[in-house]
DNA sequence: TAGAATCCAAGCAGTACTCCACGAAGCTTT
DNA sequence: AAAGCTTCGTGGAGTACTGCTTGGATTCTA
């Protein structure tokens, strides 16, 4: 049937699926459960157990820590053919983070046993996932690195810098970026608070380096090399 | 000879050829290399080319991050049956961080080619290393989290918590950590400074929630539920 | 075992950031 | 269009932490 199809169309373009020939595309595809979610809905839980991989075929969601006086952390935000809730399957341990939508969304969703005998019969998406998982670790590494070493503004200079990069479109005056996260998540995501966003937003806008108007961003080309910002890292 | 044997016995114990059988761990073995380091020498460097996979025999290695102005970040430190370096072998990026030794240490040294060949001819091995990087992933997100929601009481408590249970051995008083970081290096661990980790630790050892004498450390058994410090997290 | 080098304690001045507070501006619902 | 939410901007007081310095203790090394 036609939603088969639009299936596999999507699953090749994700990283782990990369490889697939056109009949594995299609038995793994009839696996898969579609799932649709409102904005600002749970998908899972921090702490739960965990027995399925998500892959978003659109919308976005958020991947958020908890600590124990509510506070929260962003730790990475995913978009469409991005997958997650991996981990949890690979090494049996409750879901070490939430996940939010942040928009309506729709998402596949794969069992533990059909994600299990799927790596059986390919051990080359086993390689693949094994290469995103670097991937991911060097960004968590990075982000490590970020927090430990950097002043607000460097860290908040280094998101702008990495939503231009997955995010943005290319413009005469910059990158633009059409919908940034609210204030408070961007507070989440770099570990200060919203009104200290908002002041550093402010002087960057001041200092020419970014034009807000809305949830528009646009990044000028000169935002990575300024020294001003730079000073610190 | 005597030496291959010493090598089995110890893959066995390193996590991702826990389920080979004797034969496969001496073909492995007979592939691996082994090198010797003094104290505080560097295994390699943030940004080279890898293409090898370390495991450690014994003593000790820290994984360092450097920032522009050479402020540094200690991501994690390896013992005896620890393996590293697996990043730039299975995405073909860059070391992403640089590996340093803290102790004179003896490591395995597995090159690229061989490390491929033993992940197709055993591809068991290879969902052993998934689970080894879910591990990793979840504790680099637990670090991110500590970092960015927690003051530096906070985190110093995790690093002592983190300690006692990885290096620690239970006395009657509480546990005792034969041989911690120098400050400055704790203070690379938890972002701030040398001045900084020695005032709270000297806060702690008042209040009674840690002895200190030289390089050894004890961590009380309150430690943990101590509200004062824990009030943040 | 002496001398050198590293490591650590403590004081103090300066500042980056938080925390609280209030009002304005923008969306959504009726 | 009015009412109600959510998002943002800004001010000011308080504080946690930095950055610098100095002297003393500990540990390496020859």
């Amino acid at each position: 049937m036609a939603d088969e199809i639009q299936k596999t169309t999507l699953l090749k373009r994700v990283s782990i699926f990369k490889d697939l020939d056109e009949f594995a595309l299609h038995s793994l595809a009839a696996r898969l459960e579609t799932v649709n979610y409102k904005k600002d809905s749970e998908i899972f839980r921090q702490a739960q157990d965990g027995d399925s991989l998500f892959i978003v075929v659109s919308g976005r969601v958020k991947v958020v820590l908890h600590n124990e006086n509510g506070k929260e952390t962003i730790l990475t935000i995913f978009k469409e053919e991005d997958f997650f809730g991996e981990m949890s399957l690979l090494d049996g341990q409750p879901r070490s983070a939430g996940v939010y939508t942040t928009k309506k969304s729709t998402l596949l969703k794969l069992s533990r046993a059909d994600f299990i005998s799927h790596l059986q019969a390919f051990p080359n998406s086993a390689l693949n996932i094994l290469s995103v998982m670097s991937h991911r670790l060097r960004r968590a590494s990075e982000i490590i690195g970020n927090l430990a070493s950097l002043d607000v503004y460097g860290r908040m200079a280094r998101v702008i810098l990495d939503m231009a990069k997955t995010d943005g479109e290319a413009k005469d005056e910059g990158v633009f970026i059409k919908s940034r996260p609210a204030q408070h998540e961007l507070a989440a995501m770099i570990g200060t608070t919203r009104e200290t966003v908002s002041r550093v937003l402010s002087e960057f806008q001041k200092r020419g380096l970014i034009m807000m108007s809305g949830k528009g961003l646009l990044v000028s080309y000169g935002f990575a090399e300024d020294e001003s910002i730079m000073k610190k890292l």
